[in-house]
RNA sequence: GGUCAGGUAGCUCAGUCGGUACGAGCGUCCGCCUGAAAAGCGGAAGGUCGGCGGUUCGACCCCGCCCCUGACCA
């Protein structure tokens, strides 16, 4: 785990060769067929002949949903010898690992509660959840519309409160966690360049040739795809698209950091270490013992 | 050389017809996160208001000089 642009799906594959291991994606984006450039997602060539799970199973259109994915990897865990999870996705790899359990959903309830926010705010709807559950309103915010508006879809449907906290750390599936560490300023660089290499690779024409994008709530809004959109739609010049996908590209590795960074059981390796795979390697030997 | 506009947070800019800078967006740092998580939300740190002098009880806002930037004129 680690950001984006750390290096993390070359090292997956560095070790999978050294373990006879294979591949499982824990990327929310690289789950959808098509996204190809956008999600700097390996090719065929990259991978070495390392087999490569959860890549391309999702249509452009649908709606991501960690509980889905969370039915979808630990059958894989369970028969795969050696599962190598590769992802910056913090809250997949935690819904793949670790003891949680999503209650759910409703989306009748769900469209209306939405409908309800759109129109008057997520104050009226917070101040109905404090009734309703005010042990999950305490750890939410009142302007955070989207958390109140699940919470409140939980509670509706099942009639039990919300947990709104995560929980601690308890593995379902004993497990290494390694991070990839790599210095801001040469973060910022290297998403840069991503980027740039991304618009040089033909990321708008991805973006125009992909036939249901827009309709996708969740492939709508990756980054860079997003941006693009409003290129194509004459709302942003394209210079101002990649601007803004470098932009939004690095807040996001820092909201990785954070949410990684909290879970002590990730061992920290420098991206640049002339011998990543043997340090790697060694972590992985120590917690054998 | 002259005229005009402008010099306020790291950046782009608001603002006070003289009385502690109300600032905003972006950036930076930090945190939260249970079915959109490449999403969503929150907090914090940043300013000798170009320089010097004057007027005034008091100036970032008034006056003078100077410096810098831009446009125009010559």
């Amino acid at each position: 785990m680690g950001p984006t642009a750390a290096g993390k799906s070359d090292l997956a594959v560095d070790l999978a060769l050294r373990l006879g291991g294979e591949c499982i994606n824990a990327d929310s984006m690289q789950l959808y067929r098509g996204m190809d450039i956008g999600t700097a997602k390996l090719d065929l060539s990259e991978r070495k002949g390392v087999p490569h799970h959860l890549l391309d199973i999702w249509e452009v259109s649908v709606t991501a949903s960690v509980a889905e994915y969370q039915k979808l990897v630990r059958p894989l865990l369970d028969t795969i010898e050696t599962p190598i999870l590769v992802g910056g996705s913090g809250l997949y790899v935690r819904a793949a690992l670790d003891e949680l359990e999503f209650p759910g959903t409703d989306p009748e309830i769900r469209a209306r509660l939405e409908a309800e926010l759109a129109e008057r705010g997520p104050r009226e709807l917070y101040e109905r959840l404090r009734v309703a559950d005010p042990v999950a309103a305490e750890a939410i915010l009142p302007s955070n519309g989207r958390r109140i508006v699940r919470a409140l879809e939980v509670i509706e449907f099942s009639g039990r409160p919300f947990s709104a906290t995560m929980p601690s750390y308890e593995a379902v599936y004993p497990s290494v966690q390694i991070g990839l560490s790599v210095p801001r300023p040469e973060l910022d660089e290297r998403i840069a360049l991503r980027v740039e290499r991304m618009w040089a690779a033909g990321l708008v024409e991805e973006v125009r040739s992909l036939p249901g994008l827009r309709e996708g709530f969740t492939a709508s809004r990756a980054l860079g795809y997003a941006q693009v959109l409003r290129f194509l739609d004459g709302e942003w010049s394209e210079e101002q698209a990649f601007e803004e996908t470098v932009r939004a590209t690095r807040r996001f590795a820092r909201r990785q950091e954070s949410w990684f960074r909290r879970d002590p059981r990730v061992v920290w390796l420098p991206y640049d270490s002339p011998d990543l795979i043997g340090l790697a390697h060694e972590v992985l030997e120590g917690a054998r013992h």
